[in-house]
DNA sequence: ATAGGGTTAG
């Protein structure tokens, strides 16, 4: 609805420009003082797109009688600078303009339409208004044509874009320009190069601009192409691109030096800049966070707070909290939301993203749920940040809820999400859920991603199917270095040490690097194949041959071996020998083995060097409160669990599961809350009278509390691995392989039960405890009893 | 020109 003024008061609609003399009839009007004039109206509109002030441009606009195409193009032109939010009213204005059919389209109208369509990702639209330039004859225009490869190359429709730019006459450098640009988009480095140099052997006086660098300079960081950056910034500084455009050629140029690791070249450029805007303090302070130096990108974001306000950015402020979640510093994290509310940023997608994923790295997931609950916009990655946050706690189950709320919101899931999700599949060993992720992930187009595939030979290897797992590994398009380590410590918990060997071995011969990583998982699963000479052999080859210096986490596997190797002693003096100050972790490994081979003295010893280290965590309490238990000191081994409740470590229950087609039921020690328990608790009874039959004598030991020994037979009994497998006994059928999980380690007694069980039930069944799979069959498992 | 979520080891 646009107001019309009276009918007398309309001009022709010749289209004067500023230069034409005003129309005779500019004066009678302006002396009335009405700004109804055409010309006028021109004028001002004009005024006011330059100021930017568009919704004054547009009650103007709508206050011409008849318009013509220079005032549809100044507002055109407006509406498809502003991004996203306002391109649909320059398309609505293109559309508004055809069907007034008086004013057709000119080569001005073209480009700023298309870029409306660019900035909406709009194709169909473009494809249209490609078609009405060629009908008018305008498509090989330079601006029309660079607009039509700008919006083809941001569609991804990478031929249209060179087929425009193949049939223009003349191409100056913007056109290059957006081919070069385009390429850049997709990443893809030797199309842009091969652009630029045909760029300059196509017409010498064709000299690359400062858009050109800041398109290619990306390319070359993506890269790692150090040298090649540096030439760049040779030529900008002898084409005195600095001059004009320094704040992007310098931001571009800092970036790559920090992308390629050279944050000292990195800086020398931020010194000589002169102008600096957020953009180049973020780029600046994300690069430092990239390499790893946390403290000093905090130096940096305080010295960018000095210097104004101004500078600050929800880019800057992510890069900040990226830091603090790498550090794990709340406090400072704490900080930065203050920081963020109080200059009204909070509300920023970015901002809430980054934020919501250090609280929930910092293991405050209710701080994190809370913030995504408030957010007013959330996307694919806030839904993606709360999945992987789950996950990353240990709720798992919630994280698939996150995942339905999301496709309730009809918020796609991209690489990452599943990424994100599939882990939750593996910490449960739930392998229908793993699956429907394998199938979904398929279904997106994205199933041969690497990332894609790691997360699924994780999760496959984790719930029991080692064989598709390197069915994968074997089929994916391109293994990186995670590829391979997912793989070995696959084998490892399964194990299958002499597979894990075999394949470090076939990655050498791949020309593939081992890193420290792998090494950690070799030791791994050498020990949980009891292959200690070998394991030992890889330690030392480690250091010698690929010069890796050994971190704690070698350490604790070196324990690991050993001791559970039966090696105590020998594991004891090796951390005597540690060059680092052994941690609770390594003693906890050693203490853990105690356990195993019931070493009561040792036991003792470690648990006291525990003790003095602070028990960090539920399970080394646990641990200590067992080896107390074993050796009958019932007072001690309650002291230890007073102790834990006063520290504030909740008890983690012992929780087993079993997914039975495609849900899981889960079980704690002595629950009765599952709607079958009557029948579980009969079907354990009877599996007792049938293998006590066979001899076995439950071994109380592994009782924690101080009760009758009949009394300790039933704790024991009623464990909670034990009453997973006796519901799948009953649900499933016999030729079934019964799976169950815990998140604990398996107790020594229903390791023994579980053997005898295999025999009296005629069951396979596999039981993947914290630390591996045992694959119990004919009374025997798997692990060899040492574990 | 910068930036938010993701896979392995314990």
């Amino acid at each position: 609805m646009r107001p019309r003024l009276p009918a007398t008061k309309l001009k022709p609609a010749a289209a004067p420009t500023h230069r034409q003399p005003p129309p005779t009839t500019y004066r009678l009007l302006s002396t009335a003082a009405a700004p109804s004039d055409e010309c006028g109206l021109q004028q001002q509109l004009d005024a006011h797109v330059a100021r930017g002030n568009l919704s004054l441009a547009r009650h103007l606009f709508d206050q011409i009688p008849d318009p013509d195409v220079r005032a549809y193009n100044a507002l055109i032109r407006a509406y498809s600078w502003r991004g996203p939010g306002l391109a649909a009213y320059a398309l609505n204005l293109y559309r508004a303009m055809l069907q007034d059919r008086r004013v057709p389209p000119d080569k001005y109208t073209f480009p700023f339409v298309l870029k409306a369509c660019s900035a909406l990702l709009d194709l169909r639209s473009g494809r249209a208004i490609h078609s009405h330039a060629a009908r008018a004859g305008l498509h090989t225009d330079l601006f029309v044509s660079t607009a039509l490869i700008d919006l083809y190359m941001k569609c991804a429709f990478l031929c249209h874009a060179t087929n425009v730019f193949d049939q223009m006459p003349a191409r100056d450098a913007v056109a290059w320009n957006a081919m070069l640009a385009g390429y850049a988009l997709h990443g893809m480095y030797h199309h842009a190069l091969a652009y630029l140099l045909r760029m300059q052997d196509h017409d010498a006086r064709l000299r690359p601009n400062a858009s050109t660098l800041v398109s290619l300079l990306p390319l070359l960081a993506q890269q790692r192409a150090l040298s090649q950056g540096k030439s760049v910034h040779a030529y900008s500084v002898r084409a005195c691109l600095h001059d004009k455009d320094g704040v992007l050629v310098g931001t571009a140029l800092l970036d790559m030096y920090a992308k390629c690791g050279h944050l000292h070249y990195t800086c020398r450029v931020f010194e000589a800049m002169a102008d600096k805007n957020d953009v180049t303090w973020s780029a600046l302070i994300g690069g430092f966070v990239l390499c790893n130096r946390m403290v000093e990108a905090f130096r940096l974001f305080k010295e960018m707070l000095a210097q104004g306000l101004c500078f600050l950015s929800p880019t800057s402020v992510a890069s900040a909290l990226r830091a603090c979640a790498n550090l794990a510093d709340l406090h400072i994290g704490e900080q930065l939301h203050v920081l963020l509310a109080k200059s009204g940023l909070h509300s920023d997608l970015t901002a809430g993203n980054s934020l919501l994923s250090m609280y929930a790295k910092a293991g405050l997931i209710d701080e994190a749920t809370e913030l995504f609950d408030e957010m007013v916009v959330k996307d694919t990655v806030s839904y993606s940040a709360l999945i992987s946050g789950y996950v990353q706690n240990g709720m798992a189950d919630e994280a698939f809820l996150v995942f339905r709320k999301m496709q309730a919101h009809n918020v796609e899931p991209d690489v990452a999400t599943m990424v994100s999700l599939i882990p939750a599949c593996s910490h449960l060993a739930a392998l229908q859920h793993g699956k429907c992720s394998h199938a979904s992930v398929i279904v997106r187009g994205i199933a041969s991603e690497t990332s894609i595939c790691n997360a699924l030979i994780d999760m496959y290897a984790k719930c029991g199917r080692i064989d598709l797992s390197r069915q994968i590994f074997d089929v994916m398009p391109a293994q990186d270095i995670v590829s391979w380590n997912t793989m070995i410590a696959g084998y490892g918990i399964h194990g299958l040490g002499k597979e894990a060997t075999a394949l470090f071995l076939d990655m050498k011969n791949r020309a593939c690097e081992p890193d420290d990583v792998t090494f950690i998982c070799l030791i791994s699963a050498c020990s949980h194949s009891g292959l200690v000479t070998e394991g030992k052999r890889w330690f030392h080859m480690m250091e010698q041959r690929y010069g890796i210096t050994p971190r704690m986490e070698h350490y604790i596997g070196m324990v690991d071996l050993l001791a559970r190797g039966g090696f105590l002693d020998e594991a004891y003096q090796f951390i005597q020998s540690m060059p680092l100050k052994a941690d609770v972790r390594v003693w906890g490994a050693l203490l853990g083995a105690c356990r195993v081979h019931k070493n009561i003295d040792l036991g003792k010893q470690v648990a006291r060097m525990i003790q003095k280290l602070g028990a960090e965590g539920t399970g080394n309490f646990v641990l200590l409160s067992n080896i107390f238990s074993a050796a009958g000191r019932f007072d001690e081994a309650a002291e230890v669990r007073i102790l834990q409740k006063e520290k504030g470590f909740k008890k983690s229950p012992g929780c087993s599961w079993i997914e039975i087609n495609g849900s899981l039921h889960a079980f704690i020690g002595g629950d009765r809350s599952h709607p079958q328990s009557p029948q579980i608790y009969e079907e354990l009874d009877s599996i007792l009278v049938d293998i006590q039959k066979l001899g076995y004598q439950a071994d109380t030991s592994f009782v924690l509390q101080d009760l009758e020994d009949e009394e300790k037979e039933k704790a024991l009994l009623y464990h909670s691995e034990k009453l997973a497998i006796a519901f799948g006994i009953l649900t499933l059928s016999e030729d079934k392989t019964i799976f169950v999980t815990k998140n604990l380690r398996v107790c020594g007694d229903c390791h023994t039960v579980i053997k005898y069980m295999t025999l009296v039930r005629k069951r396979a069944i596999i039981v993947r405890d914290a630390n591996r799979f045992h694959h119990f069959k004919n009374g025997q498992c798997s692990c060899g009893d040492f574990w």
